[in-house]
DNA sequence: AGCACGCCGACT
DNA sequence: GTCGGCGTGCTC
């Protein structure tokens, strides 16, 4: 009897494909398998996730496998349920998030290189080829080992060279070889990763009275599953989170620790390694391919109680795991934009689930949705509200001439005078001024991307923020040939121009993208000002997520309603956590002040980011969004369409919207409409909204619809980590 | 994503 | 004529 494998690639493909095992294979072809199969023309490496005796429908004609790679499957069959249902509630490519999962040792990778043949040096030298193919056997020709396509793709322009390769290829011009590369070894230095160590530590069953985390405890020590919101001040929430861990450490579990990509990870594995022992592994994005390779090897060694790390570590192989933590719930960086798009917060729940572990969503600031959920769950573990933050003044200010008021210019004083320092926040770097056309009122947009783009006085050009092409700023307005007039903004570069009007002599820094580039002159900056030898620094968000960040004793957040412009429903949420971001670098000494320059001072997310206030802020937003309909109260999902034809694109939205609009009378369907930004780098983007009472419609209706659109998409979802989480306890 | 196929303008 | 760019569709 065949039997037959259902194969995933990791492509952005969200397709399941089916081959025949070959009798030598079948007793290595299980689920979790690597495979190399044919696909269409090419061999591909993927994943098989089931074996069946059963034949697929007549329509498909089925392949052989090439080979199966493994004896044994790379990750056990519930972490596969686990990464399918992650993939299906994010319509993404299940395939690519078990890519994601593999240890960089496990990861195939092909290293393709052409070579220029005896015939090809030949006609080179004899000028009988195209442009295009000249210029690749000219740089073949000086490399006699060969080039990869990706260097000739970058050495001759940027357009894709694969195509061109083959046909050189077929007139004999050219070798194309594909040989796999090595993988990485681990065994780098000592201790690279954070070896692990068994715990020694003592977990006394200390008798404790019921508190607000005995529903946690009573999971976890009944080896029962669940998931909660922990809500509270820093200190006791990261008290209760100790508690949490190592109670499950205790009883023998595996630990899962999630924290946002800002936090400081050099500070943090140091903390973990003093407060658990040296049991802790670390994962982050700056970590090398090798010093992953020692992290995964140590988690295989099986000895380590708790892993730690950004979003990616969600696919961690941590051994019987028990607690998943996920560290300041409310930051975006959990959630992941570029294919496979999913979010780390909603992951955490469904692998918790799987595994029977604990699931804990922890915040002082939770996003609304989170907390209204877990409220409605009963998944609400509330740790009280902590004094309110004081000494935060509220300036009323709408003009952008002077960008400093009165009331923040007399505070820089003063604290000058007593020898501090202070740091003034923008949210926009560059001088980001009005440029526009005094004739005509043309605004110099972008060529490529089709965004405003922003005046950068110190290098006295005009910057595109989405691709950072930059432009010479022109005399001649391109529309009418009106002079091109600049207005001042209220950018970092404006705001330093305007202190060292306002305090001559005194040495500013400005700490944003363009300032603070590489990581050595940001270290030195900062640690300029930490020696009060640069007393004012202006800065953007950027600031809060340096590893090192300073405090200072004045810290004055300018503008801030800026953001509450964004055409985004969670814009509110972003302005009460951006100022809140921000008014924690003031430095905890008493005297230390704050000041918000704003012109909308009532906003409620304004004012309750300067009381330290998050209920007051809930009140606000929750109000909004009932009466928008908006998530919580609704479900929401985005979906953006991307082409280079216009045209094309226009089609397919047409058919797009045509599909999603007989899927049911249930989903209401907004769009076609260009995206906020409508082009980056060439790319035109079209965008729908997708609004129902049930998270259900909108998932029927994409799985309905979507596979039939041949053209590059991106699903993002209102988000919702405890979807679903009933009962509470699984 | 890659890769082939097939359509169109621009050159030996 | 035919080369090479580019849009379109498919991969068990």
């Amino acid at each position: 009897m065949t039997l037959f494998a259902q194969v995933v690639f990791p492509l952005p493909l969200d397709q399941v494909f089916t081959y025949a095992v070959p009798e030598a294979s079948r007793d290595k072809a299980r689920p979790g398998a690597r495979v190399l199969a044919p696909l269409g023309p090419r061999r591909e490496k993927g994943f098989i996730v089931e074996v069946t005796a059963e034949p697929p429908g007549a329509s498909i004609k089925v392949k052989p496998l090439l080979e199966v790679l493994d004896d044994r499957p790379f990750r056990e069959e519930r972490f596969l349920e686990f990464t399918r249902r992650l993939a299906a509630e994010f319509h993404c490519s299940w395939g690519e998030l078990l890519q994601a999962s593999l240890p960089p040792s496990l990861t195939l990778r092909t290293k393709t290189s052409a070579v220029l043949t005896g015939l090809g040096r030949e006609r080179l030298e004899a000028k009988g080829l195209g442009p295009r193919e000249r210029a690749v056997a000219a740089l073949l020709a000086e490399a006699p080992k060969g080039r990869s396509p990706v260097f000739l793709r970058r050495k001759t322009g940027g357009k894709d060279v694969s195509g061109l390769l083959g046909r050189m290829e077929k007139k004999g011009l050219v070798r194309v070889t594909a040989a796999p590369a090595p993988a990485p070894r681990g065994g780098g230095g000592p201790d690279a990763a954070g070896r692990p160590v068994q715990l020694g530590l003592a977990f006394p069953e200390a008798a404790r009275e019921a508190g607000p985390l005995a529903p946690v405890e009573a999971a976890l020590a009944g080896g029962r599953g669940g998931a909660f919101l922990l809500v509270g001040p820093e200190e006791p929430r990261r008290a209760a989170v100790r508690t949490l861990v190592r109670q499950a450490v205790g009883a023998g579990g595996r630990v899962l620790w999630l924290f946002p990509e800002v936090a400081p990870t050099a500070g943090l594995a140091a903390e973990f390694k003093e407060a658990y022992g040296r049991a802790a592994v670390v994962f982050h994005g700056r970590m090398t391919e090798k010093q992953k390779e020692d992290a995964w090897r140590a988690l295989r060694s099986g000895r380590a109680g708790l892993v730690a790390g950004t979003r990616s570590a969600l696919f961690a192989e941590t051994g019987p795991l028990r607690l998943v933590v996920v560290d300041g719930e409310q930051d975006d960086s959990y959630v992941q934009a570029e294919s496979p798009g999913y979010d780390a917060r909603r992951g955490a729940v469904l692998r918790a689930r799987s595994e029977g572990a604990v699931a804990v969503l922890t915040s002082s600031r939770p996003t609304v949705e989170a907390f209204a959920e877990a409220a409605r769950a009963g998944a609400l573990i509330d740790l009280g509200s902590g004094p309110p933050r004081d000494g935060v003044t509220v300036v009323e200010h709408a003009r952008d001439v002077p960008l400093v008021s009165a009331e923040l210019g007399r505070r820089l004083r003063a604290n000058l005078a007593r020898g501090g320092s202070a740091i003034l926040f923008t949210n926009r770097r560059g001088y980001a001024a009005q440029v526009a056309c005094a004739g005509c009122g043309t605004v110099p947009r972008c060529p490529r991307c089709d965004i405003a783009l922003v005046y950068h006085k110190a290098e006295g050009r005009l910057v595109c923020h989405y691709c950072n092409e930059a432009v010479e700023v022109s005399r001649a307005c391109a529309a009418c040939g009106g002079g091109i007039a600049v207005r001042r903004g209220a950018g970092t570069q404006a705001v330093e121009e305007e202190l060292g009007r306002l305090f001559p002599g005194v040495r500013t820094g400005r700490f944003d993208a363009d300032a603070a580039g590489d990581p050595e002159s940001r270290r030195k900056l900062l640690a300029e000002f930490g020696r009060g030898r640069v007393p004012l620094l202006v800065a953007t968000r950027l600031l809060v997520h340096q590893p090192d960040a300073p405090k200072a004793g004045l810290v004055a957040v300018l503008r801030p309603e800026a953001i509450l412009g964004f055409s985004d429903y969670r814009a509110g949420q972003k302005t009460f956590e951006t100022v809140s971001a921000l008014l924690d670098v003031r430095s905890d000494e008493s005297g230390a002040e704050a000041v918000i320059q704003t012109a909308a001072p009532a906003h409620f997310s304004i004012a309750a980011a300067a009381a330290g206030d998050f209920r007051a802020f809930y009140e606000g937003e929750a109000a909004f969004r009932r009466v928008m309909g908006y998530p919580p109260f609704a479900h929401l999902a985005e979906v953006v369409l991307q082409g280079r034809d216009v045209r094309a694109l226009g089609r397919r939205s047409r058919e797009l919207r045509a599909l999603l609009q007989g899927a049911g009378p249930e989903l209401e369907v907004l769009g076609p409409a260009f995206a906020p930004v409508a082009r980056i780098k060439d790319l035109s983007r079209v965008q729908f909204v997708l609004k129902a009472a049930e998270r259900a419609a909108i998932d029927r209706a994409l799985d309905a619809s979507l596979p039939k659109i041949p053209l590059r998409k991106t699903v993002t979802f209102s988000y919702s980590p405890f979807d679903g989480v009933k009962p509470l306890i699984f």
